[in-house]
Parts: C-alpha cells; structure tokens; sequence
RNA sequence: GGGCCUGUAGCUCAGUUGGUUAGAGCAGAGCGCUCAUAACGCUUUGGUCGUAGGUUCGAGUCCUACCGGGCCUACCA
C-alpha cells in the first residue's frame, strides 16, 4: 500500500476565496486526495488557513476586530465553506498555531546554527500616522519615469519599471493616506539562499517530470541575474510568530516576526503536527522516523512556486535534518471570469460562498476540474459553464441513472432482475470499459485533470451507447429474459460510476450508493467482478433526478448578479 | 527592459521523441430511437494549425523574426 502525503497551497486568512483560487489548489488536491484513497492507499491530506502579515492585520483592522480574534473567526468561516465543496482534509489547520510558532522558531535555530542566517542593517520606510513600517507595496506616489501619479513602491503599473519606494515622487501611504513617511533603521534576519543554490539546482534538475510552469520559474530564479538571492526573512509587524533561535530569545530581535512566507510553508509540518495524537505525524514528514516511503505531492497556483520550489527546500535543506521533501509539485495556471480576472480586492467573479448559494458543490467541482487551467489560464463564461454542466452531468450521467433505474422500476419492479445471461455485446462493452477505466487510473495517476474528466465523461457515455445499441424496451416484448439481462448490466454500470466518479463528485456519488443500495465502493480492478456487484434479487430504489439543468433565466440572473462587485 | 507560457474547427481544448488523408467535446445539419431530465444513439458540415521566412525526403511539432494574449520579475501573499 503506498503512502502518500498531500497538500493544498494554504489559503490566505483574508476573506473568501474566489472560484479560481479554489480550482488552482485545494480542488485538486482533494480530488487526488480522494482518487488515492479510493485505490486504497494511505493519505495524509493537509490544509491550513495562512494567517500571518500586513494584509491581515489591516482586514482585521477594517473588521474593527483584534487580529487574533478576526484570523479565529476567518479560519471557522473557509473551514466550514471547505466542507460545502466536500474538501475532504485530514486536518485543516492554522499558521498562527502553536505548533508552527515552536517549529519556526525551531528552523530558524537550525538555519542559524548552519551559519545561514545572516543579520543585515537596512533602512525602510516608516509611517508614524500608521504607526508601522510600510512594504513597498504599500507606498504610492508619483512615477519618477513616467509621471504617473499611482505609481507602486516595488514597480510603477504604467510603465512597468521597477522603482524602490525612495525614489516616488511625493510618496503617501495607501493605508492611511499620511505623507508623513521617514526612512528609518531596522535589522532583519537573511536566510542565505544563495549558498544553497546548487544543491537547490542539483535537486530541481532531477525533477524531470514536473511541470514545465513548476521547472521554468524554479530555474529562472535560480539563475536569473545573479543567480538565487537572500532573503528576509523577518519583519516589524505584531502579528506573526516571534522571532526566536529555536527556544532561546534573538538579541536585537525583540519585537519583530518571521516573514509570513518563512512560516507558511512551515505549517504544512505543523498542520499534521496538529492533527496528530503524540508522535504519529513523523512517520509522515520524518525519513529516518518512517517517511522515506511516502510520496509528497503539493498543489499549488503559479504565484506560489517560488517559495514551494526554493524556500521551503532551502528550509528544509538548511536545517540539516531529515525532513521528507516534495516529490512532485503539481502548479496551476489562473483561471479567468468573463473576459478578465477573478479579483479578490475589486471583488470580480465568483466568490466559494456565493458559489455554493446557487448550486450543489459537485456541480461547481465537476466543472472547474474538467476545465481547470493545466496548461494555460482558462477561461470561465456562464454560457460555457451551463453547456458543460447540462450536457456532462444532466444529459450523459443523470439522464442515465434516470432511464435505467425507471425502466426497470416500470418492467421488473425495484430489484435487480433475475433472467437471462451475458453476451458477445456485453463482453464487447466490458473489454472497452476496461480499456478506458486503465486510461482513467493512468491519468489520474499522472494528475492530469482535464484528461481524467474526459476519460470519466466517455465511460458515462459507454453506459448510453450500450443501452441505445441493446434497445431493451424494444427486446422486452420478445425476448424479455435478454432485456433482464441487459437491465442488471446497466444497474450495475449505475453503481461502477458511483465509484469512479466519487473522486470528482463525492455527494453525487454517495447518492447513487444509496439509491442501489450498496456498500460496495471497492475499486474495478477487474471489471468483470465490479459489474456482478449488484446480484439478482438485490433492491434499489429510484433516486430523484440527480441534476436540474440549469435554465437559460438561471443563466442570466447568475450572469447580472456576478457582473460587478460583490455585494 | 528581462524571463517563461500561449496562439490548432464558431466555442473550449487534445495533439507523445518532426512521419502517411490534423483529433475530441460543445454548438450547427441530417437520420434513427422512444426507456429517460425534448433526454439518448448514429452519420455529417467546419481548420492553408497567429504571420513571414528557414532547416528537412517530410514541420501543428525544430530554428529565426514579427504580430496578439497571459504570467512572473524576489518587501502583497
């Protein structure tokens, strides 16, 4: 039985997460998650709520809360929104908790003992109004190149050019508008990734079946410029884990915090840390405590490589102790909305809770999987996402379930009918079902969602072909013991599908499972013995429709809704 | 500015190391079926593969230039 050790990109603690966000990581995460744990393999499967850094402490400044209080509150909320979409978490925990308080500061020990810790004297710019030191990003002013009067501290969005926030002329603070800024001299901890670099190209040269997204924007940083720069890893901010060389207190630290993207990633060790009962989270991040078996995937959107395929290592590596690494770092595009971007900040798109207010989570799953950014952005339109919703999930799949389990409610009752054997036709669809489930394993094996999609979309489809081909309500009249047959076939397809496709829609399948009655969810390795699952004489029950077409009114309301800021 | 990704039928996308008449789903057209959510099945119409050159016996696939779209560029996370 392999083991294997999965985790979704942690969500910032900042608000609601749109659609596009969910489809780049936790989505399908979960998806392999579930397809792993159908094989029968052991999985860890980890999610956290990312709660460190400027932007949360100004949201739950806006929220007119205590940090602590808004990051709880926030977490309880994506929590149980997690839930609606069926996100199936082993744990879902907090940055903020004490468990990755004491293993960053315990990493931070370790990465200083190994001499790659580095005190650095800098300037940054301060806001008294504020009260705090400003990111870059937070300082706006006028365009020394351009004359562009918004122009950004790290980069002017007119002309593009990189500026440092000295350089704005009549610079402000886009928090509180103050003027009032002054250059002032703080001390920040570097972690020295630049020492790590080869070892860092070593590793990612051998990772030759990853992404090409995931490998060309680890190697541009690795080799752009310079080559792999150090990196802050501390900031002036009170909300955040304290910076400390393992337990002990870092003279000339007191006060500041590790950088948000430090402890991060960190928290994936401390989630099963908090999942855990003693020790049993170290057989899955600990080689020499039991984790060299286990295969670690993450899943993640393209803005967090970097940090998932150089800093985390660089942790990790730095520490010097046997921690499991990545084995395989599955990256998204970004998914699109109508023409533009999703967008948190102007509150563009489609956001997880309005999502689940107007539809089932497995017809949101079943879309965003099948048509999620692999290779390039894509694009989501409510024309394209009613067509494919309709046709997939109404038409092929539910229109299936409905006609089968109704015709044979109507000639043999509410059992799986007795008469009758199979024949060439059968074993005909029996050899191509096999043929496509191997492809579907394979794909979903290989993590390619789309394809998986569309090679679970054939199989529903196999069940219509078949049944179209055999026509028993045509051979009912002559040969009813053919048509016997030809219906337990299909009765059983009905329950083979609820297993395959579990994976993609986990309550449309638990529905199913109910409807035929079974508890049979074992895995088709030989798909012979899956379609004897359900024996002659076994009751079922017709299940209700399992998906309402949505209308074209739907469409349009949902089209007006959606169009601006979310309300 | 630099780097990476991308441009294939009306739409959304596949196209393995260059190899015969470029594929799928949706939409369109025709036929069939009537068990079913007017659902299903079969057949079929659509493409000089962004443009222009080049390499090659052979290019959607490799090279160059150009045009368009996107992302990243290290203090947002």
């Amino acid at each position: 039985m392999a083991r294997h050790l999965i985790t979704s990109a942690i969500p910032y603690i900042n608000g609601i997460k749109h659609l596009g966000n969910l489809v780049g990581s936790q989505l399908p995460a979960d998806l392999f998650a579930r397809y792993q744990r159908a094989r029968g393999n052991e999985v860890l499967f980890l999610c956290a709520t990312d709660e460190h850094g400027t932007p949360a402490e100004l949201a739950a400044a806006k929220a007119g809360k205590p940090v602590a209080e808004y990051c709880a509150e926030m977490h309880d909320v994506q929590a149980k929104i997690a839930e609606g979409f069926g996100l199936s978490f082993d744990h879902f925990g907090r940055s903020s908790s004490a468990e990755n308080q004491a293993l960053t500061q315990h990493f931070a020990g370790k990465l200083a003992d190994a001499g790659l810790i580095e005190e650095v004297d800098e300037t940054q710019i301060y806001s008294k109004a504020d009260g705090r030191f400003l990111p870059d990003r937070y300082i706006e002013g006028t365009c020394p190149n351009c004359g562009f009067e918004d122009a950004r501290g790290d980069q002017c969005d007119n002309c593009t050019k990189q500026l440092d926030p000295t350089d704005l002329i009549n610079p402000h603070s886009t928090i509180s508008g103050s003027t009032d800024l002054e250059e002032r001299a703080t001390k920040h901890l570097y972690l020295k990734q630049s020492q790590l670099r080869d070892t860092l190209q070593d590793w990612i040269n051998t990772k030759t079946d990853w992404p090409v997204l995931t490998t060309s924007i680890a190697n541009k940083w690795l080799n752009d410029g310079d080559g792999l720069q150090d990196r802050g890893i501390t900031r002036d901010l009170d909300w955040g884990v304290p910076v400390k060389r393992g337990t002990q207190d870092w003279p000339g630290m007191e006060g500041k915090v590790f950088y948000v993207w430090f402890d991060a990633p960190i928290e994936y060790i401390a989630c099963s840390q908090e999942w855990a009962s003693g020790d049993e989270w170290q057989r899955w991040w600990r080689t020499d405590k039991g984790a060299g078996d286990v295969t670690y995937t993450q899943f993640m959107g393209k803005d967090n490589v970097p940090f998932h395929t150089l800093s985390f290592p660089a942790t990790i590596l730095g520490s010097g102790e046997p921690w499991k690494l990545v084995d395989y770092i599955k990256s998204f595009n970004y998914l699109n909305y109508e023409g533009g971007q999703f967008s948190t900040s102007r509150g563009r798109g489609v956001f997880m809770d309005q999502a689940l207010e107007i539809l089932p989570a497995d017809i949101w799953r079943w879309w965003l999987l099948s048509n999620c950014p692999e290779t390039s952005d894509a694009e989501f339109t409510w024309e394209g996402f009613q067509s494919g919703v309709n046709k997939d999930l109404s038409d092929v799949l539910g229109n299936f379930v409905s006609r089968v389990t109704k015709f044979c409610r109507s000639k043999f009752g509410e059992t799986v009918p007795k008469a009758g054997t199979y024949g060439p036709e059968e074993d005909a669809l029996i050899a191509e079902l096999t043929k496509r489930i191997r492809a579907y394993e394979g794909h979903m094996e290989a993590m390619d969602v789309r394809k998986s999609a569309q090679e679970l979309r054939a199989i529903w489809a196999l069940g219509n072909e078949y049944l179209q081909d055999a026509a028993p309500w045509t051979l009912f009249k002559t040969d009813p013991d053919q048509a016997a047959a030809q219906i337990r076939l299909a009765l059983n397809l009905i329950r083979l599908y609820a297993v395959l496709s579990a994976p993609f829609m986990p309550t449309t399948s638990a529905k199913l499972f109910v409807a035929m009655n079974s508890l049979d969810t074992s895995w088709p390795d030989d798909v012979t013995a899956a379609l004897g699952s359900l024996a002659p004489g076994h009751e079922f029950s017709v299940p209700d429709n399992l998906f309402a077409k949505i209308t074209d009114e739907e469409r349009e309301g949902w089209a007006e809704r959606f169009s601006g800021i979310r309300d």
